[in-house]
RNA sequence: GGAGAGGUGGCCGAGUGGUCGAAGGCGCAGCACUGGAAAUGCUGUAUAGGGGCAACUCUAUCGAGGGUUCGAAUCCCUCCCUCUCCGCCA
């Protein structure tokens, strides 16, 4: 959410720097909102001040002995009830502002970073960074997708799974199931290692927490619902990481927070159809390893290069050619100032594809869960950051393109051994 | 599902109609004491919004929303949540 004292005073720099995202908006209205809310609790105030003396003043005339139902203390009586039906005509007023105030920057995302570069949609994010050698097809070699591979080495039932829920939902099985394990293993201990405490949160959220990170009220037909009980299906780990802290205020010396959490995550995909139909890159129920920073203003920038290393972390332990992309304005998500998406090498496919985004949402995130932290007798909100580490079943389908062998077998990297308990997925096992 | 208890500041915990934003404690900060520290003492220490250059000041907030009253943490109603016991269950 967008700080108001910014909508009130400065409108244009909310409204030019939408505009980065592709959004024009005349904001003149909410403003005029904003400003009409402001006017009307100062008068509010000082009606409920005066109110508030004569309340004083009839106890005090009573204390001293005066007829609780004499003339005077009848007058004052008068007076407060007066007073009393003004107030209370100002805030009606006041509450329908505020909540079409709330209502419309609720609705509002984010602004990008000043860093973030100018551009329009994908077309113009910018290419940072390339780690690893991505494989090619040698002279003569057929390099399958990783759904190919999958299917052929019977990791995972595709037809049977749309018997137990619905399409775009898969069941893992045998080393398919034991991989998954074992990257979900291998992710939280790596992250581990380099300072995260780890959570296993809980996978049904409330609408609360999903408004806190911003997936509600704009996103609401993307996440599945339990309508009974206002919960939903956890979209990311995110939403229950950032409420972990929600309305809290945190000792500025306590920062940075840094957690990884696994979770599985629920996505309606909504508009994708006919995209990705096949294998592990697209399903309605997917897990992910995810990292989630609560860190103090000044330091999100750096914190921003760490997150992503850290990501970058496991992509490189894991032996997988990526690329790092630096999302352009008008490519951000919602809640995100600044994000950059690595994509992972798929031999098969011949493609980079996305498999984490890290992002810093400064203090948007914070405002709308009213997190903040204190440092002597200074509150302000904290700043948040998010970042895949990893999207299991991307990790997966990469380790499959990347590390298929002629005769049929998988090779995987020697990290990985351990975890796996084999360096290798084949037809026999 | 049945029965009961309870939601107060960063935390614990008093407070049943009139300067109560709220005793006391813990924690934290500053100062004093000390060679330094511990212990001790004193002082300060909620959040949000409005006004003021500032000192400061006004308003709201004791789970949420209504109500009674000149005045509500305190009385009434509704809702939410938490905890304990029993049942059920991995």
């Amino acid at each position: 959410m967008l700080d108001q004292r910014l909508l009130r005073d400065n409108p244009e720099l909310i409204t030019s720097q939408l505009a980065r995202r592709g959004l024009h908006l005349d904001l003149s209205p909410l403003q005029a909102i904003a400003l009409q809310e402001r006017d009307l609790e100062a008068r509010r105030s000082e009606l409920q001040a005066e109110g508030n003396r004569i309340g004083k003043q009839v106890g005090a005339l009573i204390k001293a002995g005066a007829a609780a139902a004499g003339p005077e203390v009848q007058a004052l009586r008068d007076q407060g009830n007066a007073i009393k039906q003004q107030v209370a005509e100002l805030e009606e007023q006041e509450k329908a502002l505020e909540t079409q105030l709330r209502e419309q920057l609720l609705a509002l995302p984010n602004l990008p970073s000043a860093d973030a570069p100018d551009g329009r949609d994908e077309r113009d994010n910018i290419e940072v960074k390339r780690w690893g050698e991505p494989r090619q097809a040698a002279a003569g070699e057929i390099l399958e997708e990783h759904w190919q591979i999958g299917e052929r080495l019977g990791l995972w039932e595709t037809e049977r799974s749309v018997r137990i829920a619905q399409s775009r939902f898969i069941t893992l099985q045998g080393q398919g199931a034991r991989l998954e394990r074992a990257l979900i293993s291998f992710m939280l201990d790596l992250h581990g290692s380099r300072g995260y405490c780890e959570l296993l949160p809980p996978i049904l959220v409330n609408s609360a927490s999903l408004t806190g990170s911003g997936q509600l009220p704009k996103f609401a037909e993307e996440s599945f619902r339990c309508a009974e009980d206002d919960l939903w299906l956890t979209p990311t780990a995110e939403v229950p990481v950032t409420s972990l802290h929600r309305e809290e205020v945190i000792a500025a010396e306590q920062l940075p927070l840094r957690y990884v959490a696994y979770t599985p995550c629920f996505r309606r995909e909504a508009g994708s159809y006919g995209r990705d139909t096949r294998g592990l890159i697209r399903l309605h129920q997917f897990n992910k390893v995810e990292l989630y920073w609560f860190c103090h203003p000044e330091h999100s920038a750096a914190a921003h290069e760490q997150i992503t290393g850290d990501a970058e972390a496991v992509l490189e332990a894991l032996e997988l050619p990526y690329r790092r992309i630096e999302l352009c304005s008008g490519d951000l998500g919602f809640s995100a100032s600044r994000t950059y998406d690595l994509e992972v090498w798929l031999a098969g496919a011949g493609a980079y594809r996305e498999i984490s985004s890290c992002s810093v949402c400064g203090d948007f995130q914070a405002r709308r869960s009213a997190i903040r932290c204190k440092q002597g007798k200074t509150t302000q909100l904290v700043h948040t950051l998010n970042g895949s580490g990893l999207a299991v079943g991307r990790t997966m389908a990469a380790l499959l393109e990347n590390g298929q062998q002629a005769d049929g077998s998988v090779r995987l990297p020697a990290a990985l051994a351990p975890y796996f308990g084999s360096d290798r997925l084949s037809a026999a096992a």
